[in-house]
Formats: structure tokens, sequence, C-alpha cells
DNA sequence: GATGAATGAGAGTTCATTCAT
DNA sequence: AATGAATGAACTCTCATTCAT
């Protein structure tokens, strides 16, 4: 079998979600990481710092690729209200049929040590700035109020996704996701007019 | 010195609330709280269980006395959109005073296992119980549109409140968070009719 | 059972002695010396800040009480001489009564990292003023050489003594330590002359 | 480039040395050995059988180096306090010129463990044996007392040229350590007559 | 011979919790 | 009720050593 550069830590990454999500953050031990990704405990320290380090590379893995993907599908979007619905629905989308992803952004991320976490605050940014945009797209376009303060809109907007995502994942109950980018985009894009 | 029955154990709640906001649940140790609170290390075991005992019964007498208060206010509104302004008003106002409670409560709760707590989602689901009453009492008084999903709704008046809390507490700036009701509150309202 | 102050203290400083001397300072676990000390593993940490510390603190009482009673016994002495002798017969008597002491002090001590460990060389620095005074003495009692470099006699003179035991420690024959008072200070005072 | 056999070997010794020296026996891990000496960490375990094995290999070499040297300066000598003489300024000047060399011998080479360690006890005994026969041959010289104890002698001896060293070694200071040689041989020849 | 990624045993240390006083 | 010394389970991280390439 073949190990190409860096599929072995792409490994121990995917073994960390599972656990986290299954375990929790601070219940996870190094040992349940390998032995969840086949390799030796001491392996996962040639990839990583620290267990810390281990959550913070899963969350910029995960964000930059969202990100990357969220802005892709910005590209094909006519106006403002057109880029916010994608937002939405790109969120709830991706987070949705990914329960496990979901899990350790919602909760586990949560965990660590927020001494101004720089490894998840500037991935998190790169979000924040995205929907910002959008919202200053839609007030030069007409579609938004003037005097709408951009930031405060932004963290409305990103609040209410992240709590209907938290919710969902908190009620361990199998509903849709997805179904509701209607009932939320309905009421952010209201509150943006 | 007259010690009332449950004096000391209101001492030790104290004491956790600036040992947690300052040095964060998971770094503080028992010995940390009973340091600060004056008390020997055993003596927390006579008014709590567990270390996330304390944490929980922290939340739950905080929350107890915010819905209770909010409860209170409401009393005296007039119809839905003022009750509305007077939830984002009193839960902004509230922790905005309160920064090691705000730090608690947006930071540290959120770092216990949730296995279902019922200790913390029990208090937190009398708040959002008041929110949903607001909102169906909004509509049924014809101020909010009938087709508005009120699980939902509430969700992003929560999360919107939420985030715009939490920015603020992690953005350790000297900021008004009370003067942030006004927008909060402009984009909520017309986000429900 | 009354436990005195300090007591458990000396309990575990008692195992140390005997466990470094028996595996080697680094073939000790601390749970050994808790197990030979009857104490849980923890518990050496109430007394110790780490295994670094209790070697120190073992030199550093050995050494004090070494001195103390050296300096005790000089106080009869009549001069250089009888110093002399009185300096080579308490070190070769003390470290040949106590052989563990004797292969901690000679072999396990040395062990540590030697980045200018303040715990070790203040104390052994008193024995080396206590030997410097004896050749400034005879000096000055006309005994011993004018020329004499006080220095490096004081190097000779513990070099010696201190071979002499190492050879023993590490022969680990029973041969009789304090025999060996007479040829070495026939030599040392000698070369002092 | 030519490689003769066992150069790398030496590579790896010269490697060893330094970073012993520097970071201390049992700091020094065989990662940095092999960075220092410009190999794979498992080229080390091609010339040695552990980490060990070079510290001894280290001393045998050194050793065995420093003893031929020396014998071969006695050769010039004309009487036993003439060698002597030699032996203390060889064993000063050749670890004085070589600080490297000086702080392995006298402080990180008894950081292993003594279990009767036969790779060192060997190499040290040639130098005793050489030390023994200049002391025997001064008494059958007439220049030194025939009630000497040979062995003792040659423990003062040793003890007092190491003691000198390893106080220069631990002083850190660039003192010449080759001028100690008259007073130190002033005395070690007194002590012997 | 050379490499260096992978191994996994091992131990120091922490700290929530207990309980004799 | 209060104390705080003692407990000991738990877990991260290191690094000497191996071995497939």
């Amino acid at each position: 079998m073949v190990k190409r550069t860096g599929e072995k830590r792409q490994v121990i990454l995917d073994a960390a979600v599972k656990t986290f999500a299954r375990t929790g953050y601070h219940r996870t031990r190094i040992a349940d990481i390998a032995g969840e990704a086949g390799v030796a405990d001491g392996t996962v320290y040639i990839y990583f710092t620290n267990k810390e380090d281990i959550l913070v590379s899963l969350f910029q893995t995960m964000m930059n690729r969202f990100v990357d993907g969220l802005k892709e599908e910005l590209t094909r979007c006519i106006d403002a209200n057109d880029k916010l619905k994608t937002v939405i629905t790109y969120h709830l989308t991706t987070l949705g049929n990914n329960p496990d992803q979901a899990k350790v952004t919602q909760i586990e991320l949560r965990q660590i040590d927020n001494t101004i976490n720089e490894g998840i605050s500037k991935p998190l940014k790169n979000y924040f700035n995205l929907i910002e945009e959008v919202i200053i797209e839609g007030k030069s376009q007409g579609l938004y109020r003037q005097n709408l303060d951009v930031r405060t809109a932004r963290k409305v907007v990103f609040g209410a996704i992240d709590e209907v995502i938290t919710c969902w994942v908190m009620s361990g109950k199998p509903y849709s996701l997805a179904k509701l980018k209607v009932p939320v985009f309905d009421m952010l894009v209201r509150g943006l007019q």
C-alpha cells in the first residue's frame, strides 16, 4: 500500500473527528484517537503538537474547505439576496450532511481555552468577512436598509444559523437541518431590508 | 458574625464565577475556588456534589434569577413588540453589567460534557419558552406573520442575541453591549413581521 | 499514632535514600519511593516539588547535619593538624557508617543536571570553607607552608578523601573505610607542610 | 569523497562529545547526536548498541589515547618524581585543552548506571596502574616513604587531580588549568615522601 | 550501509475527591 | 459543619529503538 505524504495526517484527523464527536473533546484520550486511526500513540505527536493542536487543525481544515466551497457557490449568485440564501443553504447543508463535523464545530470546538485562539478565530473571520461582504453588497444594491449596521447584522445572521445548528446537534433527533433554510432565510432577509 | 443558612454556599458560588471567568472552567481547580472563597477544599464538597455541579448550580441560580427578573419586566409591557424589545434589552443589559457572569455563560458553560445536561437545558428552556410565548402573542396580536414558524423564530432571536454577547465577551473590548439593543431589535422585529 | 509535623517528609526522605542507593537515581520511580515510604504517589508531591527536589533536599539535609556535626567536633581540637585529622576521620567515619548515604553522595548526586545547582553547591561550599579555614589556621600557626595556595590545597584535601570514599562505594567490598584515615592523613599533612 | 572504514563512527563520536558537553548526557537525545553528526537516527545504531554504548565508547577512545600518550611521555622521564610531574601535567593539560572532553569525563560519564560498568572501569584501571607503578618506582628509588600504602596513595593522587579538574569544569571560568600543576605537584610529592 | 517514519512502553505529575479529626 | 492532608487514578508526552525501503 503506497502512502502519499500527508495521508497519515489526514487519517489521524479523520479519526479525531469521529472520536471527538462520539466521546467529546475532554473525554477523548490521545490513545483513543491513535487507536481509531490505527497508529501508535507516539505517531500522533509526529503530526501534531498536542491534543489542542489536533482540534484546531481539524477546524482549520474544515473551515478552509468550507469557505472555499462557499466562495465557489457565491460566484454563481446574481444578487445579495441570492447570496444570503446560498450562505444559509450551504452552511446548513454542509453541517447537516456531516453530523460528526457539526458536533465538533458546534460543541467540542468551544471546549478549548479561548485565550484569543488565533488558530480558530482567523479561519472564522474569513467566514465572517464573507457574510459582511454580502450584506454590504445588498446595501449598495439597494436591497437592504442603508442605516443597517453591517457588523451587528453579520452577528445576527451568523448567530441565527449557528443556533439552529446547535439545537439540531443537541436534540440528537434526525430531522432535516437543510429544510430550515427557508424559514431562516425568510426571517433574516426581512431583518436586513 | 451571623451566618445565615446557605450563606457559605453563595460565597463559594461567587468565588466560582470569579475564578471560572478568570481562569476558565477546566483550568480552575477546586482548591482555587476554595481559596478564593476562603474555605477549605473539603468544604466545597459539603455544598456541591462535584466540580460540574458547581458550574451547573451557578447557571441555574443565574438563570432562575434572570428569568424571574425578565418575567417581572414583561408584566409591564403592552404588546409583543414591547416585550421583544424588553427581552433583548434585559438580556444584553444583564450580561453587559456582569462581565464575569457573561464569560461563564457564553464560554465556560459550554465546556461541560453535554451528555444531555438536564441541569442546564431545563433552566434554559424556561427562557426559550418565554421567547416563544412572546412570538406567539405577536402572531395572535397580528404583529407578526401568521406563517411564522415559532420554534425557528425563537432560535433566530436567541441565536442573534447570544452571538452578539459572545462576540462582546471574546473581543475583550469595553464597548457598550446594551447599546446594541437598537440594531438587534430592528433586525429581529422586521424578521418576525 | 501521632504524627508530628514534618515526620512524613522525613519518612519519604529516608525511603528515598534507601531506594536511590539500591536502584540508582534515574532508575528509581516516584512510585518506588512512595511504596518504600508507605505513602501514596501523590503524597510525595505535597512535600517535594519533583524528583530532583528529593535528591537535592536529601543532600542538603545530610550536608547540614554533617557540617554541624563536624563544626562541633572541631571545637574540641587544639591545632590545625588536629583539625585536619578530625575532618578526615569525621568524613570517612560518617559515610563509612552509612553506606546508603555514601552511595547517594558519591554516585547518585552527580546524576542530576549540574546546571549550577544552587541546592547542591551551597551546602557543599560550607564544607569547603571549613577545610579552607583549617588550612589557613595551619599556615598562621606555622604548621603549614607559607607559600601554600589555600584554594588548591583544599581541592587536594577534599579530592583525596572523596576519591577514597568513591572507590570504597564502587568496590562494593566491606573493608573498613575509617581505617584509611591514617594513611590519608599522613599524606595530606605532609603535603601541606 | 573517500570514506575510510570507521570514519563515520568517529564522526558520530565527535558529535556525541560536543552534544553531551553542551546538553548533558540524559538531556541528549539520539536524534541530537545524529543531527550534529549529519546522519540519520538509525545510522547511529549501526555503529553503537545503544546510547550508553556511545558514552562508554567515547570514554574508552579518549582513555586509550590518553594512556598511550602518557606512557609515551613517561619513557622520557628520569625518575619517579619526574614521572609524577609528567602525570599531573599531562592530565591537567590534556583536559585543559579539551573542555568538551573534560566536561564529559568529569560530569557526564558519572551519569550512567554504575552497575559495575566494565567498559569504564577497565580503561580507568590502566591509568590507575600507571600511577601505582610510578609510586612503586618512587619507593624502590628511595624517593618515597617505604611505609606508604600504594593503593591509598594512588587514590589521593588521582582524587586530587580529578577534583582540581572538576572544580575547573564546574566553575565555567576560563582560568588556566595547566598552571595548577605546580601547587598540585608540590603537595602530592611531599605527601609521598 | 543508510534512512527516518513509526513504534509503544514508560513515568512524572496533577488534582478531584475522601475522610479522620 | 469544617478542615486539609492524603489519596491514587488518570493521562499526556517523550524518546530510545526498530525495520521496511
